[in-house]
DNA sequence: TTTAATTTTTAGGTAAATCTAAAAATTTGT
DNA sequence: ACAAATTTTTAGATTTACCTAAAAATTAAA
């Protein structure tokens, strides 16, 4: 299995939540950012190797073997980025980068040990789980910020957007895993909202809502 | 740097202390499990890239930048083997294959932390030294086994060859870094020798006796 | 030193992964 | 339902890193 192939995999994983039937080449190609053309050619190649169903004009699926191969790619994504993080004093916004290279690293016993060194965790530095040895993938209860309405209150689970400036942004206004946030107000307008977060209030546009997880609290 | 161009740099490093003039091509296809016409293409595109020497038929010589890259990969690779080693309970004989593929992941930080993680080691699990972040490397003072004689001694500090086969040979015999190894006797003939390691005796032959490194001691 | 053996290079080809441009199929809008 | 817009596929090129086979250069040997 090569590198491009494995990226293929874990694209078409993530976008298959989105699209039930089958997903669209250009989908894959804006997450990819490449063009629907060469992703055209790669699609049919995985078919041909089983690893996903493919009709033309009808979007891509992946087979079990393909989804277990995803899986596997994502499992050791994830215990790389906590690796980062929890061991070499890595920030949540820098180990996006380099666990995209660690993650195609082969070998069983390596990852193995590494789930052991960092004490089996159940989620990623970005509140993501990390798919078990079998593949189980144990997702948490948890809804975004934008379906919160005025006077709820919930922890902070995770977030929908891994990139660099997202996470700095978050950490300009403390918000990180595990913090309280209470929704003191929200605009009907606009979708923004006035936010409670350690003491401190800010507002927060409805974009910025829509790209953090939180698991809800009874106040 | 392609992960190929960087595997070629690293080949020619090897193998220029042998060839003070320059690494023959079909040098560095053995070394590299290729054809000496593939060895051909890659060094004509590494000198346009100025990080060799060649001329047609006078063999390869690592321009600094060259030889700097080449370096920067032997420190990932021996930071990380000592990294399987030290954190992820893998054997020294384990090691290699794995850090084959984790050298040529980027990233200036990811390495610095590593380094320091380990607490700054000066060598790999084979006694190979690491280079530092500057590009020196210090070579301990070491003879060949096989260049002792009968009744010297020495301790153990490095391998010349890092195969699982011959590691484990050596660890059936109780050899390892640190090991104290004397001499009892040699053949003239084929150059075998008898050994007192912790100790047991036993016999090994002159090809292992020229993949083992000691550091001369007093008796 | 001239031939023979070896080494190295060149020429031409393949497979992976990409691209652009054009053709084909599907979906949408009126 | 049919034309227009969009999506997807095909066709043809390119680059990297290999390969085989043949030609050229160098080295060794008689």
């Amino acid at each position: 299995m090569t590198l491009s192939e494995e990226n293929y995999l874990k694209a078409v994983y993530n976008l298959q939540k989105h699209y039930k039937k089958g997903v669209p080449t250009n989908a894959i190609a804006e997450e990819m950012a490449t063009k629907a053309s060469s992703v055209s050619d790669m699609i049919k190649r995985l078919a041909e190797k089983k690893l996903l169903f493919y009709k033309k004009y009808q979007g891509a699926k992946l087979s079990e073997s393909g989804e277990a191969h995803a899986i596997k790619v994502i499992r050791k994504h994830r215990l790389w980025e906590t690796f980062l993080v929890e061991k070499l004093n890595f920030s949540w916004d820098e180990v996006h980068d380099i666990a995209e290279q660690l993650e195609h690293i082969e070998s069983e016993k390596l990852i193995k040990e590494l789930d052991k060194l960092l004490g089996y965790p159940k989620v990623d530095p970005h509140g993501d789980p990390i798919p078990d040895e079998q593949g189980n993938v144990i997702a948490v209860e948890k809804r975004l910020l934008s379906e919160f309405n005025k006077g709820e209150q919930g922890i902070c689970v995770g977030v929908n957007d891994s990139s660099s400036s997202f996470l700095q942004y978050l950490d300009k206004h403390q918000i990180s895993l595990g913090k309280i946030i209470v929704v003191k107000d929200k605009e009907e307008f606009d979708g923004s909202m006035q936010l409670q977060v350690s003491e401190k209030q800010f507002s927060i546009s409805q974009l910025a809502a829509n790209n953090i997880y939180l698991k809800s609290l009874k106040e």
